[in-house]
DNA sequence: CACTTGGTATACCGATCGGTATAATACCCC
DNA sequence: GGGGTATTATACCGATCGGTATACCAAGTG
């Protein structure tokens, strides 16, 4: 590994274990056996190098996504592709996703919640779209879209969390709770 | 008001809006119209200011939740008790429950974490106790206390920061369909 | 009056913050 | 071998970090 994918490494870890606020540039590059200047010459400042950490990690996410998220007709079938690319990606960068969700529900003014907040976001509107979609189906859905995105990405992120710490099985059981425990609220 | 309570309410603005982190001792100092040495005297520390703040904000918090998490056998009936409490809280003090909210998904390391933890898992065995004394009634909910009642504090509090972002109203409306959403999909 | 007590300010501490100017390497292409 | 280009380290910048030693001052108490 050269340092520059190294620091990528450290800082991940650093920011995930204790906040972006909470860790020092200097640690990082301490950390991964490199001086800052080496980081600045990488990243810039240390903006860039959340920035960097966020395209590198969140791309291949958000495409994911964006493919479970087209809507055919079937919404328990969407629904369930979006919570199994969520799960599965939850699994394959637990660390990075421990600092997904700390910057979700970071402070508005917050630098990272600067960063992290417009391709956060963009994840969002398509869940969104899926619920805008299915409505033609389920018009009792209508004007809820918002809502309906904000809850399942909630309930996917409260799984997701509890296996972070630990306490649950990340598995096909507990996907289709997810999904069901939705699901049913729904149609009401 | 005294330096004390001024010293307090402008932490919380603070802290709130850029987190524990991002603000500095001196800052919050400046903003209360007071020197550091003042803030000093009366919380010893800015960790003690941070536990002063929680322990003011959550331990009518709490209580409210406990009277509210009494299981009598009407598991509805409960869920609403408990949804309401969140509610009327969050309108209550909008600016303390935006800090709780960034707190409890802050990185498990973070100075501001390991404060606000204990606090905040109190009110958590609270709802958990509820879906484990509703077991008596709903057998099929057994060995799932842990993922309920993530679920719902996690749905009602998304249905919050939406609030707290302006998007819907916080009123009954909502508050039912927290609990519908989240109650038909218990029984399945 | 003398004396304590709580509250406040001036001025300072060492450490760390994010960031950089400069220069020395190491490597590749010519 | 010469000339770039990329990478790295030494050493430093001003500012801010959390925290404190000291002393002043007002108010209450004997």
């Amino acid at each position: 590994m050269d340092n520059k994918t190294i620091i990528l490494s450290r800082a991940l870890e650093a920011f995930a274990a204790r906040g972006y606020d909470g860790v020092g540039v200097q640690e990082i590059a301490a950390a991964a056996g490199v001086t800052k200047p080496t980081l600045y010459h990488y990243f810039g400042s240390k903006q860039g190098l959340l920035t960097a950490l966020m395209d590198i990690y969140l791309e291949p996410f958000n495409q994911q996504v964006a493919a479970a998220a087209e809507y055919r007709g079937d919404l328990p079938a969407t629904l369930t592709a979006l919570a199994r690319v969520y799960f599965s990606y939850a699994k394959e960068q637990p660390v990075f996703y421990r600092m997904l969700l700390a910057m979700s529900y970071a402070p508005h003014n917050s630098e990272a919640r600067l960063v992290s907040a417009t391709q956060q976001s963009q994840q969002y509107h398509l869940v969104e779209a899926v619920f805008f979609s299915a409505a033609r189906d389920h018009g009792n859905m209508r004007g809820r879209h918002q809502l309906f995105a904000a809850n399942f990405i909630g309930l996917m992120n409260t799984s997701i969390s509890l296996w972070l710490n630990g306490s649950v099985k990340l598995d096909d059981t507990l996907l289709q709770q997810v999904v069901r425990q939705f699901q049913y609220g729904i149609y009401s």
